[in-house]
DNA sequence: AACATATGTTACTGACCGGTAACACCCTGT
DNA sequence: ACAGGGTGTTACCGGTCAGTAACATATGTT
């Protein structure tokens, strides 16, 4: 009856989901196991067995998680900017450097991409999937601000994202993934004079 | 006494870095172990660990050789294009996006920094220290070529390459990563009109 | 009270992996 | 012929890890 109230303990399958995220970003998927991450979340190898088939089935889920926190940042632009995609823009290139930075850690997805490196594991399909979407959101956003190649602008960005994730994993706050969100603005604004 | 001839079989040692280059870069520094690696440079475990302390001393050497070979890498350009670095910088474009296809397993570097997690592998100062040297070489290429804000684009193609290396391994060849050579020259391009 | 469902506990298996020990072998230079 | 270094072979240790079995406990529903 109590199941989803209010300041009640989440339940055990929601707190190994969240406790799984932490722990594969801290430590990477192949650097943390089932057991460690049981615990951590205030539960047992039993009961994750209960709820995902697989650490395998726990990655996915935690993929797709991401997936829909993301969904959710995007929307949050239209609703902060509603008929403003050029704001929109300028909002992605700041949330988007926010995220790059969290935790030092770059990019769950594209750790896991890197990490996974069996083409048939059953995340690549959301990774894959994730990334595209993630692609035309950025073209379709660009498109709508109407700069001059919009598709060519959405690649860049797409590029720049990527680039300034992983070298933030690589040289930290002093290389160029720092200087991520000028570089952006820069290249917008070329591509608007355009 | 033939210890160095030509078209004799390499020596232990270099089969085993070889190999062990190839192997990691397949599947990953933790999805290989060293019984196979040494198995599949036609020799065993014990010889491994004569010539190698431990593992991770074994993924050092190999970032290692990453590092010498991207340094002949970057002589080749300056010898192909003397006294002419908007040469050398698109000669750079065009070799950097071959080697980010490379087996579709983008950058062996890039990949180490996103699995050892442990910020305190003696790796780490290896993939710091390349990251910098890389940019370095970029920001003077930059620069000599004479464009206006060459640190600017110094930092803008250092991103889209780790990107394009990154979403490669992400999506593959239908993503943004695959566009890298005409993405960097229009940048290129946007840079010597400023 | 009786039942069903979710959860906790403990112990176990089988596999893999990093690293070491002991010993035999072969080639080379003297 | 001898010695010594590099190499091959086998077996082993200790640890970790994914996944399972069996049983006990709690909680909520009827």
């Amino acid at each position: 009856m109590l199941k989803g109230c209010e300041g009640s303990r989440p339940r055990p399958r929601d707190r190994i989901v969240e406790m799984a995220r932490q722990l594969f970003r801290q430590y990477g998927l192949r650097g943390i196991g089932v057991d460690a991450i049981a615990e951590a979340a205030g539960t047992n190898k039993m009961t994750l067995y209960r709820h995902f088939a697989s650490k395998d089935d726990l990655i996915v889920t935690c993929l797709r998680e991401v997936e829909t926190e993301t969904d959710a940042m995007w929307e949050g632009f239209e609703a902060a900017h509603p008929n403003d995609p050029m704001a929109q823009l300028h909002d992605w290139v700041r949330r988007a450097a926010e995220c790059a930075v969290a935790e030092g850690r770059g990019c769950d997805i594209a750790n896991a991409a890197a990490e996974l490196t069996d083409c048939n594991h059953p995340a690549h399909k959301v990774i894959e999937q994730f990334k595209k979407h993630q692609h035309e959101r950025l073209a379709k956003l660009c498109h709508d601000a109407g700069v001059g190649q919009a598709e060519l602008l959405a690649d860049t960005l797409s590029l720049l994202i990527e680039g300034a994730r992983v070298n933030w994993q690589s040289v930290g706050p002093d290389g160029p993934g720092a200087r991520f969100v000028g570089i952006s603005e820069a290249v917008i604004e070329s591509f608007s004079k355009a």
